[in-house]
RNA sequence: GCCCCCAUCGUCCAGCGGCCUAGGACGCCUGCCUUUCACGCAGGUAACACGGGUUCGAAUCCCGUUGGGGGUGCCA
């Protein structure tokens, strides 16, 4: 049989890494298996209808490469198919009408002293269906679910604990539990994949699956959840999640993908950045962790770096285009400025230098712009400017040769060692610190002939006047 | 409160009863390379939450405790 799984994601804005790494996971499995994969929009509330939430989902996916076979699929398009099992179960004693307010409900459950959950009021009241009605399934009174989960073995919910939940809401529109099971069934979906915060409501997704009478259930498995620092689940509101958000900074896909598929799972061999084709294969889903797994940006930046080392420059180049031009990312010079020829030049040492494309521009503003600005208060200026030795005369003698020094590499280069050898002081680093604003960047000396000779004086007597 | 899940270095992953004086990666630290920084290379730092069992033998199995998380909507 071939295994058919499905991404289901509510549509509720950006898609972030959590689900990109549940659809990242149900991929690797339908690609591992040899199996199929489907993308349902999970769209049952009338406030998740927006067509540009669904362009949201749809455009990260496809730029991750994680492709689909079917879909995608709309359940507010199949709500019809819904609205049938809804009356199904009314007709077959499974579900039942109940107009009480949560509040009602509550109330009396206090009353009884019952727990808050418990929502069986209107059973078997011969309630007529009106336009405050739900429609409640009505769960067992004894016996229990068992879920077999691939990734957390069994588990066992009790019937009991079970309150009669919410199948269709007053407006006449099912949620997503009924919607869930037939969907599931009519797609013919063999595994269902989703994060585990989904976990509880399986026992009541298997109920009505047994209610409809849909046979065989789907393989379930819940995924780890990801978490950020403080352990809680990845949030929208709260933590920075957003996947094109990191895409448009300057993480590469396949880095991202890399890097999801480290999370709540590891290849037997160590190997952790590796090609997509690998992991598919290495991929078993039993293998997948059962504990939260933190995002870690600094990880992520470790793999993006790897990435963009392996980057052919020509194709390095080319990816840097919307940061050099400031369409994805600040930069610190006037665009009329920008010298393409130059950033070609020095791309190959930018590349070894930076772990996102965002980071370009700060090795390379001190090309494009006349000014620098100098932090005296950094450690780089402290521990070239100050700490350095006889380097008001090392400015000084370099000003003095640059007046008429031949503007090359190889001649300034000599100048600034002169004069270094002739103080018995160290020269160079000073110079870059003067010319550059820092002490940490690229080979110094091609890049600083491109500039003009005038900007390079400016720059030695302003920080000569720092000191 | 109730239900459910989880628990190996700071972080991510390996380990699925003996190969573990617990391995890899990120981070951090040291050194080498280097006229800066980075890359690269060589080292170092650091963990089986706790308590009981089971077993000749437990990070691995069972129970409990503690801690963390998720759910508890006419959201999904």
């Amino acid at each position: 049989m071939t295994t058919r799984v499905r991404f289901a994601p509510a549509p509720t804005g950006f898609l972030h890494v959590g689900s990109a790494r549940s659809a990242l996971f149900n991929w690797l499995y339908a690609k591992s298996t040899g199996g199929e994969m489907i993308l349902r929009i999970e769209d049952t509330d009338a406030a998740l209808r927006k067509p540009e939430f669904i362009d949201a989902i749809v455009k990260p996916l496809q730029t991750l490469g994680i492709t689909w076979d079917e879909g995608p699929y709309y359940q507010s398009q199949r709500q019809q198919f819904h609205v049938d099992a809804v009356e199904q179960l009314v007709e077959s004693g499974h579900a039942y009408f109940c107009n009480l307010t949560r509040d009602e409900a509550d109330a009396l459950a206090k009353e009884a002293g019952l727990p808050a959950g418990y929502h069986g009021w209107s059973r078997d009241k011969g309630i007529e269906d009106g336009p405050d009605c739900v429609v409640r399934f009505r769960t067992p009174d004894e016996g229990e679910v068992v879920i077999h989960d691939v990734i957390r073995g069994e588990v066992r919910f009790k019937n009991v604990e079970l309150e009669d939940f919410v199948i269709r809401r007053s407006d006449g529109s099912p949620t997503f539990l009924v919607a869930n099971a037939v969907d599931d069934a009519d797609m013919s979906i063999t595994h269902v994949i989703r994060g585990e915060d989904l976990l509880n409501t399986t026992p009541k997704i298997m109920l009505l699956w047994d209610a409809l009478d849909f046979g065989d259930k789907p393989t379930y498995a819940h995924l780890p959840l990801l978490v950020n620092e403080q352990r809680k689940k990845l949030s929208k509101r709260r933590d920075d999640v957003s996947l094109m958000e990191f895409l448009s900074k300057g993480y590469l896909p396949e880095a991202m993908v890399n890097h999801l598929a480290l999370l709540g799972w590891g290849p037997p061999d160590d190997k952790e950045i590796r090609p997509i084709g690998e992991i598919i294969e290495l991929f078993k889903l039993e293998n997948v962790n059962k504990g939260s797994a933190f995002f870690d940006v600094t990880k992520l930046n470790h793999i993006n770096g790897e990435y963009i080392r392996a980057l052919p420059v020509e194709e390095f180049i080319e990816m840097a285009q919307p940061f050099v031009y400031g369409v994805d990312a600040e930069i610190s010079w006037d665009k009329d400025d920008y010298k393409p020829e130059v950033f070609e030049m020095v791309a190959a040492d930018v590349q070894q230098r930076v772990d996102t494309f965002s980071g370009i521009p700060h090795y390379i503003g001190w090309l494009f712009s006349d000014e620098v600005s100098y932090d005296v208060e950094s450690k780089g200026w402290k521990k070239a400017m100050v700490k350095g030795k006889m380097i008001p005369e090392i400015l000084d003698g370099i000003a003095e040769a640059f007046v008429d020094v031949e503007w090359t590499a190889e001649a300034m280069n000599a100048a600034v060692a002169g004069v270094g050898d002739a103080l018995e002081a160290r020269s160079q680093v000073p110079a870059r610190v003067a010319i550059t604003g820092t002490n940490a960047g690229i080979p110094l000396w091609d890049a600083a002939a491109t500039i003009d000779r005038d900007v390079v004086l400016r720059r030695l007597a302003a920080a000569r006047a720092l000191l």
